[in-house]
DNA sequence: GTCTATAACGAGATAGAC
DNA sequence: GTCTATCTCGTTATAGAC
């Protein structure tokens, strides 16, 4: 519920740009992981905000850019968030559960990833979403790679495949619980699968590998 | 490319309802799990078929009603196939083999499962197609379920939980791999990563539980 | 059953005043 | 930067002729 004008401003005074960019973007973000590219529009935006679509327009000239926008941001905050995570120092098995958990944060908020969704609308949205969309996934796998090696590596993993391999069916698996839980309404169907998603790449020897 | 008039038939004969109904329902489908529901219109299927809007309209009143049909006959046929494999009497091994290619079959088309592509879209979707969609995943489940159960049973599988859980990771995983390949444009991606889904599952000593 | 024609609306987008 | 006003187009859906 975010507003153009943010609260505390001096009486008349109107909202930067980069302000009112950012609660676009915030709306937008949530319009999309909840109902799709295809399923908002300026319009949406325009009336949570409490301001005109023309307005929109000017910050976001088109809604391709938009939506470029998003994923750009979306990105960096993905790539912050992984960051923070190394920078912990974590063994690599509290790694990947720290990673779960950004995607359970996502849907504890009743949305589905926002590349996620994207990935479903992939054949209608234009070629520079799709290229970011696809960057996303990159990342990500290669990103999940790195700790499933580390994980091997330390004994504390021990899945069969090469560890790219393994970052995608990882990926994958967080990505269609999270889809097939929201068409039940359900965010503890994500959390019980993503737990068995985990469990699949740590050790048999480990108390979590099995029950 | 299907048409509504059916080749071979006599000169100046008309489609019968059902045969135009199942050519709107094939274009519609395709469409669906390309572009989704909230990506294509009335437009796109009578400019594919060479008919008019107005005569979508006549089989199909309204959007929502062609939608609710697309995921019955969907819902019909994918039983169909469970039944079949059912019928052949194999091992449960080969059953889950069997259940992965159906859905490698989708994806070689260039499509997102039908219920997948619309789980993503669950938000926007009315309450029939809602109610529709829940239960193709649960029917998709119970029978995986059975499947898992019986495979744990005759000692050729070997995952710790109990099987409602296993079969939500697997249809989960094998919806996710699916979004995710698309993504890419590569079918491949789909095929690696659901055989380490079914790796996953097969028990340890089997020779293709690990590499 | 399929057509033409059109209603009724919402979409993305732009011009120009303030 | 945000507004009003408007344009153009595509959408779902209906009426009525053939």
């Amino acid at each position: 519920m975010r507003k153009a004008i943010r609260p505390g401003r001096p009486r008349g005074a109107r909202a930067t740009p980069a302000e009112s960019a950012t609660a676009i973007l915030d709306v937008a973000e949530q319009l999309v992981q909840t109902r799709g590219y295809n399923g908002f529009s300026y319009a949406n935006i325009a009336v949570e905000l409490g301001v005109t679509k023309a307005s929109l327009h000017y910050h976001f000239a088109s809604k391709a850019l938009l939506g470029s926008a998003l994923i750009d941001r979306y990105h960096a905050a993905f790539v912050a968030a992984l960051a923070e995570i190394d920078a912990a120092g974590a063994r690599p098995a509290e790694r990947l559960e720290r990673y779960v958990r950004l995607y359970d944060q996502v849907i504890r908020n009743g949305r589905m990833c926002l590349c996620g969704m994207l990935a479903a609308e992939h054949a209608t949205l234009p070629a520079p979403m799709r290229t970011r969309l696809r960057r996303f996934f990159e990342v990500n796998e290669r990103w999940l790679a790195t700790v499933l090696e580390a994980g091997r590596d330390a004994g504390d993993f021990a899945f069969g495949e090469r560890p790219g391999e393994r970052a995608a069916v990882v990926l994958g698996a967080l990505e269609g619980a999270m889809l097939v839980a929201r068409s039940f309404d359900d965010p503890r169907r994500f959390r019980i699968a993503a737990r068995r998603v985990i469990a699949d790449v740590v050790s048999v020897g480990s108390p979590r590998a099995r029950h």
